[in-house]
DNA sequence: CAACTGTTAAAGAGTTTGCCAATCAAGGGG
DNA sequence: CCCCTTGATTGGCAAACTCTTTAACAGTTG
């Protein structure tokens, strides 16, 4: 139901970001290649390559040799025309104090420097303590602050796009109003920030197991908490205040308790239902679910696929991904489990899977969407010019 | 992100259709005022204009007087250049049997006419049944049959669109695989197939409370069973194979019990739970609910805050809308107990009402949804002229 | 020689700018 | 009270402009 109306100066800029779209898609593309994708004639794709290299947006990175006739030459976006910086605040560090993680990539997706560090949010603030990261990484990387024309938060909370607060969140001091537009100000870019599931579903997206699925739904199981992400062919579904997937707070009181599915499923849960069996304190609820067998593995089983489905009664989606440290915790025997336990509940359709990152799944994913985010500006620089 | 790339062509069509979207949305506008709205010229306007009229889409509707100069022409599209039919197919109607119940509007909306009649799928074919009912509203309102472009039929199930198949449907012969592709083709329209609480959604989008709103959930109550709509800024979430919203089949057991959310709030339950005050057997769940006051009320409206909790938990609307027969007869009385209710529960902040649709809203919102298509089909053929 | 790359010139399609005739309402003078 | 002038608005027309395409061509490589 679009209604735009526009002359021939709209087709200039529609074609130029045509091309600048397959070019990003992941470039590498003769004239001829694109004269294929985007059905425009020969002197135009000329034309408009012409004017996306004048404007430094892309380059030439090789000749195409072997076939008969002049090499042709191969076009890219020029990766340094723009950067996308991700940072992730990961409410527990491997020390306990919250730790941050950020990385650095350039316009082709390629990163270009990452850090990590363990950041007391209680003694510093976390607007010069998030600058400071970001600083570094961009002189280590030697790359120019104007440049990077996105910065992507990952909170361990959600966040409420209306009122530019980060909520449900137990890091100190990333809950103060006016925190996000400060940093913007400070920064001087673009930021986005979102919640850390999300960005774990962005990368599942784009590298794991959601990468041809119409869509699908994540399961975040942490140590702490729970989470859920819903991607629709593409587009996440964050709800009126961000605050879609906190699926913690799912009522399952048939009649008078006041349980809900976080005192079922959510680590603190899962030690406590493996309390008999181990008295040593040290173990995770990760140990927890790697070490499982039996019976307590089919009741962790169960009881994850109360949320399950749960999730998929409400949402029907193609596919959901199991993620989290305790779903990578228990891998494919997990999965299994889960199967069964679901094929025991209700005959439902949805297939099941456990995330294929191994890597920092909400980190990528920042990076990731940083990174669109990037896409989609300069793409709007050119439709406005 | 969009990337189409194209020429004068597609220059003409993109006008000439944004010119029709604003004569449908809800149109009598002079040339004045579809230059402001579309930013286009004088001359290009006046081009479009003759076009639309000469492919019969828009009519001079009127003259506009009172101003100094020459009167304006105003221009509307031609109620009779398409029209919408829409058929709702109940799963007990007044006297126990299917009713189905049809309308036909023209192309600004105007009801032209409606029918409703009590069919027997258990003894007549639906295919028959159904063209039927189609072919005589038709007759009766005075329509050709090439002008009715789309029929948007309204099923209490799921309708799945990859296998085009209607599922979790009680209605004899409704659930045969192949019905709905055979109906297309006796009806040489395109048709539509939706789950009648999505309907209801739609009609809650266009007339009702959610006309305002970023998004809703619709919780639908009715005698049998439950229902969810998901309106995601006036496009719903359908799911995998339109089982999205079957929320019924949520489980809530905490330990080893197998009690869902149809056993705690559908009309069988909410019957059972008033069991012991009345041995009248004629009493049906919304009769029970009109007349609940007390603990009964009180009981009633908890169990259906869970539901509203479970659904505020996935998706965090903005506004939970409760509607279908039972929402109804609780009226603003039931809607006052379920928001003490969720206050008691948990600090959610979305916000409930009750459906502001008094008249059939399943069938009203399948002529929104037919109506829409049209639209959507003009558009196209414009578009690809 | 055949196939391919990339450029140049001419033509085509669509929109805009600027201009003009026609039309109607309002107000003032006869 | 009637008529005429003034002002504002509508809609059409022609010329100019922008962008794309078609077609022809020069040049290069296997």
């Amino acid at each position: 139901m679009t209604r735009p109306a526009g002359s021939s100066r709209l087709l200039r800029t529609m074609n130029a970001s045509a091309a600048l779209a397959h070019l990003l898609d992941p470039g590498m593309l003769t004239r001829a290649d694109l004269r294929r994708l985007t059905a425009l004639s020969t002197p135009t794709i000329s034309e408009v390559l012409r004017r996306l290299t004048e404007a430094g947006l892309v380059v030439v990175a090789g000749h195409d040799s072997g076939r008969p006739g002049p090499s042709a030459e191969i076009y890219n976006v020029n990766p340094e025309a723009a950067y996308a910086a991700a940072v992730s605040v990961r409410d527990v560090g491997p020390g306990g104090a919250p730790s941050v993680v950020a990385a650095l990539c350039d316009l082709t997706g390629r990163v270009r420097g990452r850090a990590e560090s363990a950041v007391d949010f209680a003694a510093e603030d976390p607007l010069t303590a998030l600058t400071g990261v970001l600083e570094n990484l961009r002189d280590e990387a030697g790359v120019p602050a104007d440049r990077v024309r996105h910065v992507q938060f990952g909170v361990p909370g959600s966040y409420d796009p209306r009122t530019e607060t980060i909520r449900h969140v137990d890091v100190p001091g990333l809950g103060r109003t006016g925190l996000v537009p400060e940093l913007a100000a400070a920064l001087k870019t673009e930021i986005g920030v979102d919640n850390d599931v999300n960005l774990a579903a962005i990368a599942e997206r784009r590298r794991g197991v959601g990468r041809d699925a119409e869509g699908f739904a994540l399961l975040w199981l942490g140590e702490d908490g729970l989470g859920l992400a819903i991607d629709l062919a593409g587009t996440l579904m964050r709800g009126a205040r961000g605050g879609a997937g906190e699926i913690g707070y799912m009522p399952l009181h048939t009649n008078g308790d006041r349980r809900d599915l976080h005192d079922l499923i959510a680590g603190p849960a899962l030690l406590e239902l493996a309390g008999d069996e181990n008295t040593n304190g040290n173990r995770t609820p990760a140990d927890v679910v790697r070490d499982a067998g039996g019976d307590l593995l089919t009741e962790i089983a169960d009881r994850i696929a109360v949320g399950v489905a749960a999730v998929i009664a409400v949402l029907d989606p193609h596919l959901v991904v199991l993620a989290g440290p305790i779903a990578q915790a228990g891998g494919g025997t997990l999965l299994s489990a889960v199967r069964a336990a679901l094929r025991r509940a209700a005959p439902l359709e949805s297939e099941i899977a456990v995330t294929a990152i191994d890597d920092d799944a909400v980190l990528l994913g920042a990076l990731d969407a940083g990174l669109t985010a990037v896409h989609n500006a300069l793409l709007a620089d050119i439709r406005n010019s």
